[in-house]
DNA sequence: TTTGACTTGTCAATATTGTACAAGTGTAAA
DNA sequence: TTTACACTTGTACAATATTGACAAGTCAAA
C-alpha cells in the first residue's frame, strides 16, 4: 500500500492498538507533535527511526525505506524535478561506492 | 559524465576558464565556501541554483537534476538504504501527485 | 457534561547551516 | 628570492530551521 510516511505511522500505529499519546511515549515525543507527524505538517526525526521501528515492531529496513523514499518524493514533487533525477540518483549511489573504495585502497 | 555535484561545478567552471573567486562573485558567495563545495566538504545552497545555472549558462533543469541527484545519492548512501527506496520514491511521487489533484478538486 | 483521542498554534530552546575572514599551501612568472 | 594568484582549510559568528513543550481547542462516545 502506497502511503506518506505519516500515513504508514498511522495506519500501523491503528494496527497495533496505540493511541497517538502511547506511540509518542514509547518513542519519547510529545503526542502533540506526533499528530503532526502523522498528518504531514512536521517531519519525523530520523534518529528516532530505529526506536519507531521497536516501538512498531517493524523491520528497520522496511521503516527506513518509507523515510527515505517519502523524503525524496516529497523533495522531488516540490522541485518539479523530473523523475530521470532518480535514475541518475541510483547511478550516482554506485559511483560514490565506487569512488570509497578506491579510496580505501590508496589508505593502505 | 558521472560526478559529484562538486565535480560538476569544477568541471563546468573550468570549461569557462573561470577561476573560483570570479565564479563565486558572480553568485554572490564567498570563493573559500566554494572551494568547500567544489570538493565536497560543504553542500550547495539550494535557494543559489538559479544564479549558479546563469553563470554557467546550464539548463537549470540540468542543474537540479544533478543537485537532488547528489543529494538523493548520498542520503542512500550514508544510510545504507536499499536502492529499492528510489523505484518506491518514484510511485510516490505519482501518489502526491494524484493525492493534491484530488485535494483540488474538492475546495471547488 | 465528562472523558479521552486527536488537532492546532505558538514560542523559546536547540541544532543546523551559511558567511566571512584569516592564514595557510603550491606554483609559476619576474 | 619574492611577488602574485589560485586554491584550500580552520574557525568563529550570524542567520535559519527544527524541535520540544504546552495551552487551548474540536469532536465523538459514554
Amino acid at each position: 500500500m502506497l502511503t506518506t510516511f505519516g500515513e504508514y505511522i498511522r495506519k500501523h500505529r491503528a494496527e497495533k492498538g496505540l493511541t497517538l499519546t502511547q506511540l509518542a511515549a514509547k518513542i519519547g515525543m510529545d503526542s502533540a507533535n506526533l499528530s503532526k507527524i502523522e498528518n504531514g505538517r512536521r517531519s519525523f526525526d530520523e534518529k528516532r527511526l530505529k526506536s519507531l521501528s521497536q516501538a512498531l515492531e517493524i523491520d528497520i529496513e522496511e521503516i527506513k525505506m518509507e523515510y527515505f523514499s517519502d523524503l525524496f518524493a516529497h523533495k522531488l514533487y516540490h522541485s518539479n524535478c523530473s523523475s530521470e533525477t532518480l535514475v541518475l540518483a541510483e547511478k550516482k549511489v554506485k559511483y560514490l561506492a565506487q569512488k570509497s573504495a578506491k579510496q580505501g585502497k590508496i589508505t593502505f
